[in-house]
DNA sequence: ACGAGAGTAGACAGACCTGTCTGGTATCGT
DNA sequence: ACGATACCAGACAGGTCTGTCTACTCTCGT
């Protein structure tokens, strides 16, 4: 198919197909649902290769979330190479996502999901935390560009922003909510920056 | 202990033994993870009248999921009873659900938990749903009241905030989100009403 | 040429899960 | 007094899950 991007065009290994496989089934119908089974078949790819790899289904789940986290910044950066001026920029965070939940894949936030499905202390919270200050540490840079005037306070009001509209648009499809946020941010940035 | 409130002072019948050992562990540790066996150890009933009262694991669910929504409505209803102006009322659901996040017990919203897990398409979208509507209604209802131009408009922005504020109250323990997003709604309603 | 490392295929153990079934007990209306 | 109803206790079947283990194959560096 599409293997010619580079003179070394190897097949992926054994953990990059397991990789892809945990991400698309974990994200899709959640981590308890999906069994190492189903994995290793979509992977092609010999169980013991899996235990040998990760060691057990709680480190791929580890692996799985932060991939995501990796594909989340890196997506919302580039999303937000297009917008120059600097409150365009905060605004911008709202139509990357606006893209992303129209994408036919869109499932929510596969952090909050994985914090929602039990296993308290597991993994996911640890690479949630670091991707929600991530976040968060993302709008504190954007608003200090824009001139607002308390960059944490302003920052903190984007992520409730952030998540309901993540929230909206995995629960009420088709939804508005991310362009219902990104008007509210509109008014907060007015008001902030005043 | 605190069984005399009524003459009637019966003891609860399985169905209701059955319904809060459900909800106390289902809302605790997910609905996956937590087995049958667990809730009758719990509410110290026979399998069997698990399975004639309610037919299935599903059908629990259901019913947990209906007690919730009907908890969260006559919650919050009771909760804004304090308040008389309109406005403050609008502002209230924040309070409301300010002094429920800092309950021991939290641990976000039921119906997004249950819809985290998986099952799509089961009970789990539908009371979602129901409860979703519900929420929405009642800021229509709350911005009419209070003099909002467009009050379809101004609840889907509450709806937003509401969301944010929950997820934040969940995932950053201890989180300031339901306070960040009063402040908010109050910016957003004095531009909604101007 | 050949040995090491990585991978494959699949059986297996042990635990857990939902749902069914049998059989016994208590309570209540008539 | 008695029958119906609700309920309890627990064994059981059939399935699925994670994780381990054996035995074979392929590929590549030296």
């Amino acid at each position: 198919m599409s293997a010619a991007s580079l003179p070394t065009a190897r097949k992926p290994s054994a953990r990059e197909r397991l990789l892809t496989a945990a991400d698309e089934l974990f994200y899709a119908e959640g981590i308890h649902t999906v069994g190492i089974d189903r994995i290793i078949e979509r992977a092609g790819v010999a169980k013991a290769s899996l235990y040998s790899t990760f060691g057990s289904k709680d480190e791929l789940v580890r692996a799985y979330l932060e991939g995501r986290h990796e594909i989340r910044r890196t997506r919302m950066l580039k999303g937000l190479e297009r917008y120059e001026d600097p409150r365009d920029r905060v605004l911008g965070v709202f139509e990357v996502l606006d893209e992303l939940a129209g994408t036919p894949g869109f499932r929510g936030c596969a952090f909050y999901n994985a914090n929602a499905e039990g296993t308290p202390g597991g993994p996911a919270l640890e690479v949630a935390d670091a991707t929600r200050a991530w976040m968060r540490g993302l709008f504190v840079e954007l608003a200090r560009d824009a001139g607002v005037k308390d960059p944490a306070a302003f920052a903190a009001q984007m992520v409730v922003l952030y998540d309901g509209a993540s929230v909206g648009a995995k629960m009420d499809r088709p939804s508005m909510s991310p362009k219902v946020a990104r008007g509210m941010a509109e008014i907060l940035l007015a008001a902030a920056t005043a």
